[in-house]
Order: structure tokens, then sequence, then C-alpha cells
DNA sequence: TCTGATAATTGATATATATCACCGGGAAAC
DNA sequence: GTTTCCCGGTGATATATATCAATTATCAGA
């Protein structure tokens, strides 16, 4: 992890979060004079769960994996962080200590911002606070349904969905890279990871997707939604 | 479902969210003219999943279940709803419709608070707009711990936990009136009904608690605790 | 270029859990 | 008062999924 700010300011940061449009010149200034910068490498842990949370995070470049760790030393990734969003857990506003971890999956460049001036403009600024609250609803709707789809869907569906999820949301294409190994798919479909690779072999067989262990391809994107919504 | 105002006002309120204590006496009069009653039967349907949300809801006495109506209509009991807390689901915030559904099992008591007003004072007094997200992220956190426990427990332990959220959470009590049915137990705790019945059964066989089909009592905690823990 | 170490893959097997079929009882509906 | 339907309960069986054991690929150092 090095730490050196490379971005001029908030002001005009391109990667900056969408909800900070809610703040003025003089509001904006002070998240610029209250953060710092800081690079990882591929693997580098960026937050640790439990850990206590003094600042909100923000993805300037790279991909990471935000994850729990849950029984016996088993994760469950709940998503992969991207550029321009927030990260920030529940636990900042409940224990102050972070609910999950986040590790870089590539180089990753983040930006932390001193929470106790972020929760005072939640205070000052009643549109930044709603911003912050749609924000946080949105999360935790996609945590509640990602729940009842772990819960009732078979792995087919599960697996997926997930595959789905990287192509619409993390890379926008309906070919990709798949960035995480085996083992970590089935710590975000809750799988084994032998399953993983039998049902990605069965996609594949069946036309539905070209697969070249590191290379996804969606060939047949209509049965994959089917897939995901038959369970 | 009768619709009368009984409450004389919110000011003097013995059920009222403990979060109205950041409002001025100007805003909980606001609050208090634009909120309507309501009393439900058991099984009367409080809040329907996908319907707009008019409204944010509060208990004033009574017990319902919130739930998610899933795939091939199976729900998904998220929680049970209590006196003196807000039933709001993330929806309100994000796509302006009810992200579950709430259920009436005993007769209910519950007050509807108009939610543009609600949404307007989270706009204005920043207190409570920061006691909002608490409360929100509170709720959001124990989302998570729960999609993990689900994933990563066997039956005895997800069991176990929802024995110990009635006693801890719902009666604060180590013996209580069990008001789910076995099929509802089930979709709690992603088990099938019969499943419900079987481990319940072991846990009266090996003396960890007491069971009357529709009394429980808890007779070893620290054994219950453990089998939760241990999956 | 070798060489551990880690990841992907495969087949065989074990286990957890769901489903099915059925019974009896009680409460609600007609 | 009968009928219907849902609930609790039980045993047998089917199925999804995890685990185990072993083999091959991949890749970053030495």
């Amino acid at each position: 992890m090095s730490v050196v700010n490379l971005i001029n300011s908030c002001e005009t940061c391109t990667h900056r979060w969408k909800n900070f449009q809610h703040l003025t010149k003089e509001e904006l200034n002070l998240v610029n004079e209250n953060r710092y910068e800081a690079t990882f490498k591929p693997g580098e842990t960026i937050m640790k769960q439990g850990s206590p949370t003094s600042n909100a995070l923000f993805m300037a470049s790279g991909m990471a994996k935000t994850y729990i760790e849950g029984l016996n030393g088993k994760n469950f990734i709940l998503s992969i962080a991207l550029p321009g969003r927030l990260i920030m857990g529940p636990g900042s506003y409940v224990d102050s200590r972070h609910t999950y971890s986040v590790a870089a999956i590539t180089a990753v460049q983040a930006c932390f911002i001193n929470f106790e001036i972020f929760r005072q403009l939640v205070r000052i600024n009643g549109a930044f606070a709603e911003s912050l609250i749609e924000d946080i609803s949105a999360k935790s709707q996609l945590t509640l349904k990602r729940m009842v789809s772990l819960s009732q869907k078979k792995m087919h569906g599960r697996l997926a969905d997930t595959l789905l999820y990287f192509s619409d949301v993390v890379f926008k294409n309906a070919e990709y890279e798949m960035i995480l190994s085996r083992q970590e798919l089935g710590e975000m479909t809750n799988m084994a990871k032998e399953c993983v690779v039998r049902i990605l072999k069965e996609l594949e067989d069946s036309g539905v997707i070209y697969s070249d262990s590191s290379k996804i391809k969606i060939l047949d994107r209509e049965k994959l939604i089917r897939i995901s919504e038959k369970g």
C-alpha cells in the first residue's frame, strides 16, 4: 500500500461519488481537505472486518471484493467494489466497526474520507443525507433479494445470477475476464468449488456460455436468464 | 381492517418510535396531523409487497410477520414486526414500492404516517436523518449476518438461531408461545416443515428445549447457543 | 529452465435436506 | 352436523450438494 495523493481535488475528480453533487463548494472542499489516497496491489486487504470505521472508502480505479469472514474461516463474497462507488458497511452507523472486509483483486486506487467529516455533512445537508439513504437502501434491497435467491434457488440459478451480475454490473459486456477463482465463485454463490467447475462445464456443453477458465462469454443470454429465474 | 384514531397524539403515545425524540414540537405535530391508525385481525395483510409506499408504518400493539414472496409462491419470513418499531422497507427510497409484505399474526394496531411528510422531516432535521440512517443500518447489518448464517449453518444451527431470536428479541423470555406454524418456522429458517418438526423433536429429546406444539421453553440456553454457533 | 505452490478438474462417495405419502385432529366453513 | 382444509406428525425415499482423493494445469520465483 502506498500513500500519495495523485488526484488533484474532489471538484475535478472523474471518479467522484455521484452523491457529492449535493454538496456546496465549501462542503466539497471540506471533503477534499480530509481525504487521503492509497494504492493497493492485488490481494492486499483494503478494509478489515471488525476494525474501527474511521473512514469512508471510495474506489478511484480497479476492482476489489467485499466479503464477510463467516464460520470456520469460510468467506462469503458480497460484491465486487467498483470505481465511483461508496464502500461503507452498515457497521459505520451501528458499532463503528467494519461489517465486512475488502480486498483488492486488481491494482486499486482508493480514496479514504474521514468518517466524522462525512457524518457531519450528512447532518447539515439534507439533500446529501437523503442521497445517502437512497444509496444505503439500494444496497439493502439488493441484499434482501440476494438472500432470498440464495435460499430458494438451486446451484444452476445461483451461478447464472452471478454470471449475469458480472456481465451486467461489473463489466457491462457479454464477454469478460473472470477475475474470481472457482473457489471465490463458490464463496459468492454458496457452492463448493467442485460444483462451480461442474456447472460451468454443463453451461458450456449446453451452449449457454463459452468458458476458457479465465474468460467467460455469454452466448445465450435469454437461456441464462431463464436458468436464473427457474431457480 | 378498521380505521379510527384511538391514540390521542404522538406527543403522549407510549409506543412512539424512539427516533421521534429528535423532532421539535412543531415537527412532531406535523407527524401527528398526517397519520392515521388502523387495526388488523390475525391473518390480515397490512402491507403488500410491490404496492406503492405512500406511508411509513409503525406498530402500536400486536405482532406481525414481514416476509418476501419469492419464487413459486414460496415465502421467506424476514422478521417479527414489534410495537415501537418502524416498519419500512428499502423500497421506499429506491422504487417507491414495498420490498416485502407484512401480515398480522395477532390483533394489530398500526399507525401509518404519510411518507412525503416523513421524507421532508429527514431532509430538514439532520439529527432525525442520522437516527434513521442508524435504524436502517442496524437492520441492514442484521440482514447481512442472517444471509451468512443461512448460507453457512446447517438446519440445527438455523433453527437454534430462530428459537433464540424469539426468546431474546420477540418475547424477552425463556418461555413463549410459538406464534408461527411449523410451516412458517420453515419459511424463516429455510427448511421444509417436516424437518422443523423433526429437529424440534430432537432438541426436546436431548433436553435443550421443552416443546408442546404451541409452547416453547428453552431449558439449556448454553447448549442452544453452542448449537447455533457450531452451525 | 526447473520447481514448488496453487488452482482447475474429474470421478466416486457421503451427507444433508427435500419430497412424497400417509394419518389423525381440530377449527373453520357450509 | 358434516365436510373441508390446514396443521402437526411420521417413515420411506429421492435429490441436491458437499466432501474426499487423485490428476493435471498454471504460474511465479529461484
